[in-house]
DNA sequence: AAAGATTTGACAAAGATTTGACAAATCGCC
DNA sequence: GGCGATTTGTCAAATCTTTGTCAAATCTTT
């Protein structure tokens, strides 16, 4: 299908998908490239050019049609279909991704938790089973497990990942504070909350200093 | 201070200062450019070039000293002070955020968690207690808060980043799924879960699609 | 103390991304 | 049904980012 599309388009795509979404719950039917733009604080040229890379999904004089360009993004995202998923780590970060229940409405199920820890090993997180990790080849086998999130300290998350990957697991949305190295088939995902956070922490001291400058 | 440093740069930074870290933890005393971007996977160039936005901090012929560079560029990224948060939400991840004790290692520290759910208020997390939105704006005042973190459900976000703003807050963490509108004195830094979630959805269907037509 | 090896910082070239401009298509009013 | 207004898709220019190269500085060995 599409290729080399850059990496800074596909980052955008879930942000229009998120606007036409409101868009479309607000009842509007078409949007031109410029009323989007000043929406989202973007250039027009940007939306235009960007959902080129995917074909031409407006009409001139007319605009885009919000219903059909998001349902298009959302197959262009891979939505249009459901993801089960396992989540490797009961702790805090685990215990909330499990619990948080807006991924279903996008069509990302969590079928079942994953913990080395005895004492939450037959818990239930919402309905979600915690499980021991001897279990997770069957699972996975079992449940046709797309994806599997690692919410565990970065000591675990090097050895998790390769078991993981000889489950046959092929997408990994990776939390740990690792990079993970994996075979070329298999595609990660990382959100490294920490470095997010330092990236604020500069903002605020570039900000504070400028402010003293004045 | 530094200028017109741009966002790719910065957004590295974190990176080169969790290898530093993990490098001057395994008592690595100097390492050269070359060495650290075969590390990192990134050229050796683009390292030169992004420390040399904040001044040279390397020796020819020796390269750089870990220590003092992984110190430098935690001055850089404002970790030489303490932050002190609050977080807005005491929901499934608003807990996992105030429960998690690594932020208090790179000197962010949970101060207080607010919610509006009486049920809620009064309880504790991990010695951190759950307060009334009301307590707000005396709250922030009394323990020098610097950061507020949102994780809020969105339609409940712009209220209390308009607040947070009344108050006094500069600095924004960002978890819900919208886009903050704040003055030009604050910063905000959003983590959009569901589109991380999203692009990973997107390389998992281009590369199971490019399988296929192998 | 000299010679060869190493490695930075700087610069320029190459590559990628974003923006602006405009012809061609369509819309919708008269 | 014609005509001006609108708006896309595309191309080229402008801007930004990354990479390759090399002189100059320092290191290390002999």
């Amino acid at each position: 299908m599409e290729r080399d599309i850059s990496r800074s388009v596909i980052k955008r795509l879930p942000r229009y998908f998120r606007y036409l979404g409101e868009l479309r719950d607000a009842g509007v039917e078409k949007i031109s490239s410029r009323d989007l733009s000043s929406l989202m604080n973007v250039t027009a040229s940007q939306i235009r050019q960007d959902l080129n890379n995917f074909g031409g999904f407006g009409q001139q004089g007319y605009g885009y049609n919000v219903k059909y360009l998001y349902d298009e993004i959302g197959k262009i995202l891979g939505l249009d279909r459901e993801h089960n998923l396992i989540i490797i780590g009961a702790g805090n970060l685990g215990s909330a991704l499990a619990g948080y229940g807006n991924f279903a409405n996008r069509g990302f199920i969590v079928k079942g938790v994953f913990d080395v820890s005895p004492s939450l090993i037959g818990q239930y997180i919402r309905n979600i089973p915690i499980m021991p990790m001897s279990m997770l080849p069957e699972f996975i086998e079992k449940n046709n497990i797309d994806i599997a999130v690692i919410a565990i300290p970065k000591n675990q998350a090097l050895g998790a990942a390769q078991t993981l990957v000889e489950c046959g697991i092929k997408a990994i949305w990776n939390f740990s504070h690792v990079d993970l190295d994996v075979p070329e088939d298999v595609v990660v995902e990382s959100v490294h909350l920490s470095e997010s956070l330092m990236s604020l922490s500069y903002d605020m001291r570039v900000k504070s200093n400028a402010v003293k400058l004045v």
